[in-house]
DNA sequence: ATGCCAGGTAACACCTGA
């Protein structure tokens, strides 16, 4: 069977839900990781989106982060915390088993700026946890999907301008290290199986008319476990979404699994 | 160098985002 998952930075679930809605019947994915619902589990749509025939796990927050797993097959074994830190109370993981077969995982990565700040070393400490319990999860060699707003410019092609870019966290050697340091662990950029071209984005800043003068940076991610790289049949970033009334400043990307 | 835009909260301004 195919499978085709996306990962999805809403900006505010309650605020988009009519474009989560209308790109969902359109594009009709089968799992979606979503990111920056800004609210609490209690005020999470959840109804709307069961209508449309999914299975829905969130873990919200008030005003900030919150992460959730939408899956048209049941949710298995979910767990919310990403271990260490025992301070942080920030809700930006998640994971379920979706299908029976696939571990998905929702990502909403710290931002980190401004640099000199408790932010940016709370960025890095929070990708050295990530690491360290990918590499625990891989370790199964189950299928497993990591997907999610990632917050890492990794080339300087994935941004509009480099040099705008150079003292953004999301761009920073720390940063960048640390996210090949993922990659290293033998996981697959699916979107990069299947496209090299530069300048392909994933998000537009709602100021100066980013959006019109495709000012983006490429920041969104699935990355993908051996075994679910095996079965990646095709990938790509739907600019649909960020295109409409209303949009989230990022939009959708997603692949497709034949498992 | 700074704000631009958008959302949430709480209140009619400020914080966060990337």
């Amino acid at each position: 069977m195919k499978i085709k998952v996306a990962t999805w930075n809403v900006n505010s679930i309650r605020a988009r839900l009519p474009n989560v809605v209308a790109w969902l019947k359109e594009a009709q994915p089968d799992v979606v990781l979503l990111q920056e619902l800004k609210c609490v589990d209690e005020n999470f749509p959840r109804m709307e989106i069961e209508d449309l025939g999914y299975n829905v796990a969130t873990h919200g927050q008030k005003t900030y982060n919150g992460v959730a797993i939408l899956s048209k097959s049941p949710l298995e074994d979910i767990e919310t915390r990403l271990p260490g830190g025992d301070s942080d109370d920030h809700a930006r993981y998640m994971e379920a088993t979706v299908f029976g077969k696939l571990r998905v995982a929702s990502i909403y990565l710290p931002n980190g700026n401004p640099l000199g700040t408790e932010k940016f070393t709370y960025k890095l400490a929070w990708m050295d946890r990530l690491k360290a319990h990918m590499e625990r999860g891989l370790a199964d060699g189950e299928m497993r999907l990591y997907g999610g707003d990632y917050n890492v410019i990794l080339k300087d092609d994935d941004v509009y301008s480099a040099k705008a870019f150079a003292e953004d966290a999301l761009m920073q050697p720390e940063s960048r290290a640390r996210f090949r340091a993922l990659l290293n662990l033998g996981l697959t950029d699916a979107f990069r199986a299947f496209n090299s071209l530069p300048h392909q984005y994933s998000y537009w800043d709602y100021q100066a008319g980013a959006w019109q003068k495709d000012h983006g940076l490429l920041i969104d991610f699935l990355l993908l476990s051996p075994q679910a790289a095996d079965a990646l049949t095709n990938a790509g970033i739907d600019k649909g979404p960020r295109g409409k009334e209303k949009a989230s400043d990022h939009t959708p990307v997603w692949c497709e699994l034949e498992v």
